[in-house]
DNA sequence: CTGAAAGCGCTAACAA
DNA sequence: TTGTTAGCGCTTTCAG
């Protein structure tokens, strides 16, 4: 087994200064620096050199010198509550991904909840001053006071929602995935979900009710909300939430709406064992199942979290490199990934319905 | 939906310096640095005084000024080649975790794969810079000559070895595994995993020859070994080879051992499918399931991957400190966890044999 | 116990 | 095109 002792070959390499560079070059160290940042008014010539004796040198400028006489760190602060939970590390891999090869570096900061003590003063203080910008993964990571204090500190930042949050782009989420069971024909359907906010129960609510009237014109449209308890032991909750549901007696629905792919796949298992076939015998859709739900070909809606978190990083950067002209990032609505957990209930036959407006997947 | 803008409050705090708390409080910077540091030489009254201005006033030093004045970040970089993969999520977690609360950050580096650009002189030269101490989570993630040019920096650094890798904790967790198995009864097993190298299946097969002379007395013991192609779609993968195997004549394993969650998965589906029984039918293990296999009551092999990062950060921040009396982070031996998903061998009937040395899942 | 002063290594005017 | 010269904000001797 690899012992994992610290390497620390006293090695007599003194990082070399810039200083060092300049007198093996026969300049003054103004010149390595623009030499080395690209910057103008340097002769071609001299340029190569430099660069050449700095590679041979292996000379790296010091991050806190250049930090101190910029004043800018070149550093972004991702703060986000979780690096286990496939969602976040999907955001947090589409910020490591906008920061790539732009000299810039990503500073973590693990905010597991927010019941421990007074965090700002400490955590968030301190990353501040050695960050120029944060990206803030999950709408519920920082507390309210704490996003405020972050307001009036100045520092640019961008908040991402992620999933199971009670933001609008959840709501979205689910009104897509009703969307495409309701075209396909159910009338009764089930959300197995993680909590919702009460302004995104009665958003819901309403999309549901439209579609009722206008997608239907049936007031048949069934929806029963099942709350399922997150984190520890998700699959397992939704596998009694299911077992329950379908132990009691009356119609079941159709299909079922599942907020993450842990939950859809505690559904999976225990319709499996309830002899149940997917999707002929019931439908099953996953809210952002970028990695689960794939490998199980669940039909899902996916809202890009890696791809959100990119963006929000790249807005970042373009807001701290002073480009006025920055596009917001573009709006990813929740798209329609239609894989194998989906079908037309059995009997019903009618594979898809009109339309109600021109709406589709794609539209807000 | 959350219109992620870049926030900028442009605010009239321009960050207090030290200077600024040291006018207020009627004292010399130096002073201040002693009191907010928790140096000595500071009298009581006088650092509490300088205390409550530097929280009124929001101070908190540059981290770019202390840095180029001590020479040393405060930071420590965590080079991974994965977020979203549970193991190493969980290990970056671990990292967070032994950072937390002692005023140092983590800089992270994503190596998504090896083949990527001449990676060394860009990114972790650059990040070298940046960092006190490197931790490396994999010990695939970075090759053999970026460790040999860390090696000759003398930037403190530990490789931690994670899942699926050709090393000896590799093998340390099927060892252990297999012996499980064994001792429940089985004598044909499989072992699905993501690709071994010659030197770890050498000791596989010596670990399982060792068995079958000592503990089984038998030269019965069966392994088959089923490759099973990794990341995109571990899960579907696992799902054909499992159905493969069974559709193959001849006898089948009575226990599988999965070198990850997402095999276990397919093997689990699958099985359902084959309208087996788990454990009854099937022995199912895990191997490092901290996160799905808990939820599906997979019986696994864990190897704590949080706490070993969590003490590689450890020792890391010791070494820094000075702190030449550091014990080097106990070695976690891969852990049985027995859950449901293995049973001694149908028809067989024996719960356990007597262990063949006195090793148990503890020992080495 | 406290303060004055000399840098840490780099960047950014400004001169040359 | 290049060099000179001030700092950036903090730490750290060394005197007081």
């Amino acid at each position: 087994m690899i012992l994992p002792a610290v390497r620390a070959t006293r090695a007599h390499h003194p990082k070399p200064s810039i200083e060092d560079v300049a007198a093996a070059a026969g300049v003054s160290t103004a010149t390595v620096s623009r030499a080395i940042r690209g910057l103008p008014r340097v002769a071609q010539p001299t340029r190569t050199r430099i660069l050449e004796i700095a590679q041979a040198l292996g000379y790296a400028a010091s991050a806190s010198a250049a930090g101190l006489a910029t004043g800018k760190t070149r550093s972004i602060g991702v703060v986000t509550s979780s690096v286990r939970h496939p969602d976040y590390g999907a955001a947090v891999e589409g910020a490591a991904r906008a920061l790539r090869g732009r000299d810039y570096s990503l500073v973590l900061l693990h905010l597991p909840d927010s019941s421990a003590s007074p965090r700002f003063p400490r955590d968030l203080n301190m990353l501040c001053r050695r960050v120029d910008a944060l990206l803030v993964l999950g709408a519920a990571t920082l507390e309210k006071d704490e996003i405020d204090q972050l307001q009036r500190s100045g520092m640019p930042h961008i908040v991402i929602g992620l999933h199971g949050e009670q933001d609008d782009s959840d709501l979205d989420a689910a009104t897509t995935a009703i969307r495409h069971l309701v075209q396909l024909g159910h009338t009764d359907l089930a959300f197995f979900h993680g909590g919702l906010g009460a302004q995104s129960r009665n958003g819901l609510l309403a999309a549901v009710r439209e579609h009722r009237t206008s997608a239907l014109n049936a007031d048949g449209l069934k929806l029963r909300e099942v709350r399922i308890e997150d984190q520890p032991g998700a699959i397992r909750n939704s596998r009694t939430a299911f077992s329950l549901l379908w132990a009691e007696p009356g119609s079941k629905p159709t299909a079922i709406v599942c907020a993450s792919d842990q939950i859809a796949l505690g559904v999976l298992l225990e319709a499996g064992n309830a002899g149940l076939r997917i999707p002929e015998d019931l439908s099953i859709m996953g809210i952002d199942g970028q990695d689960l739900g794939k490998s199980l070909e669940l039909t899902t809606v996916i809202r890009y979290s890696t791809r959100r978190a990119a963006e929000g990083a790249q807005s970042l950067l373009a807001a701290l490199e002073g480009d006025r002209s920055v596009t917001h990032p573009a709006l990813w609505s929740p798209e329609l990934m239609i894989r194998q957990s989906t079908a037309a209930p059995q009997g019903t036959g009618r594979q898809s319905l009109p339309m109600p407006q021109q709406k589709n997947s794609k539209s807000v």
